[in-house]
DNA sequence: GCCGTTTTCGGCCCGACTGTTTTCAGTCG
């Protein structure tokens, strides 16, 4: 029982109480659920070593949810939640995942019409029953259908940030079964795509049979698909597909090859052997049946006459014509420019925060909390905001060997002026501007408003451009390739936000971006110290994009980016 | 349910937007 365990059956209580309309109960677990899910002790061990007493010492933590907890971890389950689930036994995460359904909503779709899952959801929206209820009308069921319909397409396929983490623990897992020399993931997680519809894992191997039984025989294993000799293939709890191959040393290249490339990189490869009489499948390249490459990608490719492209890149398009040689690689950041505080919606104190940067080795951080008219978050004003400065300027003077960037997410207002007067922004490091509300104004108007928030000189980086949340909300609609000119105009540097659930820019606007000069930084949008980790995922999308390093603001060192961020807006320029 | 030298009871980040209404509930962030 992990403290993630806890966490969500906090979650899940604290769902019910917002049901039931108990906001207050609901939050008080909810916070102690948050407060869980980043907590590097153990909660269990500290239960063991030192009682409920202890428990209560963890803030947020009272009498009653310490003796939930108990209950949890002495009888594996809990009878209030148990109670709950039996009066209204509907799937709470999954209704909760369609945009616009609420708890309310969720009560009264139960309470009038039985819905219980997506499914009966569904089938009564269609029905037309969600417009005759009270409360509810055409356009909300329309909203409804929808957000249904958002949920199906995404689903069988997960995201990047979901996938990646449960490869590499199945990865880690059968690096330690006995005979195992390598273990790599390919597919399309190796090629950092921001989704995925399964896991595929290669190992190599002297005992393939220790490899598969292992496998198999996983704790999270809910059912086997197949379990063969080399090969099997299981569906795991979380609901997604693993596949694991074991394959032989001289083989291993060109199953890498094989398993990462998409079908159309493949249909390149293998037509290129074709050409020079070769023939390449999974085990190696060969001419007639002497295997002439195979233990290496790298000589594969070079015995096909190209040059190995980065795996990001491996997509069918470009890749073995262009040449792709200065890419921003995975340990080339140094800071992170976009980063929220328990000032306002994040968990981690200010402390916290950049003792954790400063602990993955950045060279700087700025600390990006919302501004006032974000109220729910608690946003700075004027004067919160000089606040956190001063309390930034002791906080440097405390801690060295990380510069803490004066910053702000400073919020865009639906005619593109800002909530932040000039005078308090001249006085941060460094801005970043975003969008938060109003997504439904036109193109146009949509796209003007933010390159007005972008002529302001003191808007460093616009963050998170589209506004997308994967699997939950489309992008606002806006003209990114106007976007992208006038970033270039301005000087404004363009974000990629690495959040797993956001990735925005995505791919494919970053190759645009690319080619029409534009600057990017890469932040992690964290709102956690677990989630200042975050910057893998959005190097992975800029590297698919072809993104080169003198693109990025934060591969310049301290001195380069403070040379650069005192440079007037529109004399900046690629790096 | 949790918390507190402004409180052991009465608060708990709250404003904007949408769609339902005709004064407001629900949702989002």
């Amino acid at each position: 029982m992990k403290n993630k365990d806890i966490s969500d059956i906090l979650f899940a209580i604290a769902e019910y109480f917002t049901v039931f309309d108990e906001p207050f109960k609901a939050r008080a677990y909810e916070k102690v659920a948050e407060t869980l899910s980043t907590l590097d002790s153990d909660v269990r061990a500290i239960y063991e070593s030192a009682g409920r007493k202890a428990l209560e010492e963890i803030p947020g933590i009272g009498k009653g949810i310490a003796q939930t907890i108990e209950e949890y971890i002495k009888t594996g389950r809990v009878r209030e939640l148990g109670a709950m689930r039996k009066k209204m036994p509907v799937n709470m995460e999954e209704l909760r995942s369609i945009e616009g359904v609420g708890p309310k909503a969720i009560k009264t779709l139960f309470e009038k019409l039985k819905v219980k899952d997506v499914a009966s959801l569904k089938k009564a929206a269609l029905a037309g029953k969600i417009q005759k209820l009270e409360k509810f009308g055409l356009k909300s069921e329309q909203k409804i259908l929808k957000g249904i319909e958002f949920f199906e397409s995404s689903r069988g396929r997960f995201l990047l940030g979901e996938a990646l983490p449960i490869a590499r623990r199945i990865a880690d897992d059968l690096r330690k079964v006995k005979g195992v020399s390598r273990v790599e993931i390919a597919g399309s997680i190796r090629r950092w795509r921001e989704t995925s519809g399964d896991i595929d894992i290669l190992v190599e191997a002297i005992d393939a049979d220790a490899v598969m039984n292992a496998f198999v025989s996983r704790e999270d294993v809910a059912h086997i698909i197949a379990h063969g000799e080399t090969k099997s293939s299981v569906r795991i709890k979380d609901g997604i597909d693993v596949d694991v191959r074991v394959l032989p040393k001289k083989s291993f290249g060109a199953a890498l090859i094989y398993f990462t490339g998409s079908k159309d990189h493949n249909v390149i490869l293998r037509s290129l052997a074709l050409k020079r009489k070769l023939k390449l499948n999974e085990y190696g390249l060969y001419r007639g049946t002497k295997i002439i490459a195979g233990a290496t990608e790298e000589e594969v490719y070079k015995a096909l006459g190209v040059i190995m492209p980065p795996p990001e890149l491996r997509e069918g398009r470009d890749e073995l014509e262009k040449k792709y040689s200065e890419l921003v690689g995975f340990t080339d950041l140094r800071g992170d420019f976009q980063t929220q505080t328990d000032w306002t919606d994040g968990t981690g104190s200010l402390e916290a925060m950049v003792r954790e940067a400063k602990r993955l080795g950045h060279e700087y951080i700025a600390i990006t909390d919302h501004t006032k008219s974000l109220a729910m978050t608690g946003g700075s004003d004027e004067k919160k905001l000089r606040k956190q400065m001063r309390e930034i300027d002791a906080l440097g003077k405390k801690i060295s060997g990380i510069k803490i960037l004066k910053s702000a997410e400073v919020n865009i207002m639906k005619d593109g002026t800002l909530d932040i007067s000039d005078e308090v922004l001249s006085e941060l490091d460094i801005v970043g501007a975003a969008v938060h509300s109003h997504f439904n104004l036109s193109e146009d108007e949509q796209t003007e408003r933010i390159m007005r928030a972008m002529s302001n000189p003191h808007v460093d980086i616009l963050f998170h451009p589209t506004g997308r949340v994967l699997k939950k909300r489309d992008p606002y609609a806006v003209d990114i390739d106007r976007i992208i000119v006038h970033a270039v105009a301005t000087g404004t540097v363009l974000e990629i936000d690495a959040h797993p659930w956001r990735l925005d820019l995505k791919d494919d606007h970053i190759k645009r971006g690319v080619d029409a000069g534009a600057m990017f930084s890469i932040d992690t949008d964290a709102h956690s110290l677990a989630e200042l980790s975050y910057l893998e995922y959005g190097i992975g999308q800029a590297r698919r994009a072809g993104l080169p390093k003198n693109h990025v603001l934060n591969t310049l060192a301290l001195p380069a980016l403070q040379k650069f961020l005192a440079t007037p807006k529109q004399k900046r320029h690629l790096l």
